[in-house]
DNA sequence: TTATTGGTTCTGTATTTGCAGAACTAACTG
DNA sequence: CAGTTAGTTCTGCAAATACAGAACCAATAA
């Protein structure tokens, strides 16, 4: 498949968007590589050609990927490529993961509650409730994705 | 306020958290240190000794933090210091902004999907089907704030 | 006025990151 | 067997990061 400029722009910001969630600039691009890629699978070297980067650079990208589960390869018969796709079939999964990864934070939340004083009682209000309001969403979670499913038809 | 190990300890582990998020070491220190001081409000040399760290270091990671609106500081009449504490004031409006930003994903992956061919339909329907939720998903966060608010009493 | 306090900005640097390139391995091919 | 293909691992380096330290500024105090 060729790239058109439309492509790669899509890709580059797709990319940038990745970076800001901590992920390094090669594996954003990737990830962008592979959604707007029109079989959805795409062999190493193609990676390696689409995005001029040396292979050493995927190949850690890949492992990285894979290893967080966003990622898999497979084979073809008779061809000793790989190629490799997005993992988009669990979305539900990686969505409620990170909603819950979200609401870790009330694992310190409580915490620094225990740790406090009364010395600012206000604060330590408004902390409760935050905490209150993030153990309620985990709760609504699964209710959320109930909802979707009911009004989807 | 002198602090004990366990706060220390605690103030370490919100540190790593927030670097994992992308922050700057330093920074995650300080939201820490907020977070676990009693009165909530700590003086910038509290923090520099606290912390044993650079004033340089220290007025950068609050500008930062200040720019970000996560933080703000007060004065004391006949006091020239300044008081700095976090803004969990209004951690609802943070919160709303974090959910959206993470529905932000729903925008690449329409952009993806006019993009594609057909070649691969499974993929494309997958796609659709995680846009149609990112979409709900976004609808529903007032409703969940709402209900929030009534079962709290 | 000079001295002190509270904080900022500038400059330099150790550490970390992100990748290139080469050496390497493992599986197939002729 | 030697040669090719597909990808991995190792080594090194340019660039970015995160901070220290010093110079600096602005407001108050003496």
């Amino acid at each position: 498949m060729i790239l058109t400029e439309k492509h790669k722009e899509l890709i580059e910001r797709i990319g940038v968007f990745h970076e800001h969630k901590g992920m390094q600039p090669l594996v954003g691009r990737i990830i962008g590589l592979l959604l707007v890629h029109e079989e959805g699978e795409v062999s190493f070297d193609e990676i390696v050609e689409n995005l001029g980067v040396s292979k050493s650079a995927v190949s850690n990208a890949l492992t990285f990927l894979q290893a967080k589960g966003r990622c898999v390869y497979s084979t073809r018969p008779g061809d000793r490529k790989r190629y490799f796709a997005m993992k988009v079939s669990d979305w539900r999964e990686d969505f409620e993961k990170e909603l819950e990864n979200i609401a870790e934070i009330q694992k310190f939340i409580d915490e620094v509650l225990e740790v406090r004083t009364n010395k600012n009682p206000e604060f330590n209000c408004r902390m409760r409730d935050f905490s209150d309001f993030l153990g309620f969403f985990k709760k609504e979670i699964p209710a959320l994705f109930d909802r979707f499913k009911k009004q989807q038809v």
